[in-house]
DNA sequence: TAACACCTGTAA
DNA sequence: TTACAGGTGTTA
């Protein structure tokens, strides 16, 4: 579900109304979903935190507390955080309900793929994944000359690259179909053949619909909501992703669909070489 | 680098 | 019935 505007999109709604509420207890019907903690050294270690801010590094939420441990989640393919003020409308998918003193904070997840953390404050948490991510993909150090050093050095596909959360974090399978498809390039194209001037436009074009898909409150196919439960208005804007079939936007041709990586992949094969 | 695994729901 | 889905970690 959720990539960096989605995440971003949700860190924004949450934290205006989290901040300063305190955690009373956490019931939690399904104890999978946490990964470095038991059910009770969980509960024991959030249990009386007050929520001090909401961060987000990649597809990483942390909700920072005044406690000795911060909550990091990551939502994978369809988990979402919902706050309810008035504590009376708990999704059916709601595995794990933080009870705050005042409202609700629900854990959901159809396909239960989410995963959550106890986090020592501090930029080194120990957890594999988080700390080796490479700077936010919306952030300034995302520039070509990033870029071109890395491409430069690699023979993988462009599409392989842009999804590697180690090299930039945050982008997934909407963002870089739609991000390839402005800057004109092939999602098979390998890093090493693209020369200085298409990776200037990917890094462009990388900051330009990650910056959209946030000024839109995310892209909803199916099942991304907010922290306050309402679904994103950027898919109206998608140029390629699940445009498979129908005319380019801008020169007419069909869209094409092929799986590269193990990925759905959309791209124009006119406009992108 | 590709397949598979983790799950459930929906659409073809 | 089968294929597919905004992700990622492990295995052949």
């Amino acid at each position: 579900m959720p990539e960096l505007p989605e995440v971003e999109t949700v860190r924004a709604t949450l934290e205006p109304v989290l901040t300063g509420r305190t955690i009373t207890h956490i019931d939690i019907t399904l104890p999978r979903l946490i990964k470095n903690a038991t059910v009770e050294a969980f509960s024991k270690a959030l249990s009386g935190c007050t929520f001090t801010a909401v961060g987000r590094k990649g597809k990483y939420l942390r909700l920072c507390t005044d406690g000795s441990s911060d909550l990091l989640v990551h939502l994978r393919m369809t988990g979402s955080l919902i706050y309810d003020a008035a504590g009376n409308n708990r999704p059916k998918t709601a595995h794990i309900v933080f009870h705050l003193d005042k409202g609700l904070l629900y854990y959901c997840d159809v396909r239960t793929f989410g995963c959550l953390w106890l986090a020592k404050p501090g930029e080194k948490t120990g957890i594999s994944g988080y700390d080796d991510l490479g700077p936010d993909a919306n952030s300034s150090a995302v520039t070509a000359d990033y870029l071109r050093e890395k491409m430069k050095a690699s023979s993988r596909t462009v599409k392989s690259f842009l999804l590697d959360q180690t090299v930039l974090a945050g982008l997934g399978n909407i963002y870089v179909d739609e991000a390839l498809f402005l800057a004109g390039i092939r999602p098979s194209r390998r890093c090493n053949h693209i020369g200085k001037e298409r990776t200037q436009r990917l890094a462009k074009a990388i900051h330009t619909v990650l910056a959209e898909g946030i000024e839109y409150g995310g892209t909803t196919i199916r099942d991304f909501v907010n922290g306050s439960g309402r679904e994103g208005e950027n898919q109206e804007n998608l140029a390629v992703y699940g445009r498979e079939g129908t005319p380019c936007k801008t020169c007419g041709t069909l869209i094409k669909y092929v799986k590269q990586g193990g990925r759905g992949t959309h791209y124009c094969p006119h406009c992108q070489h």
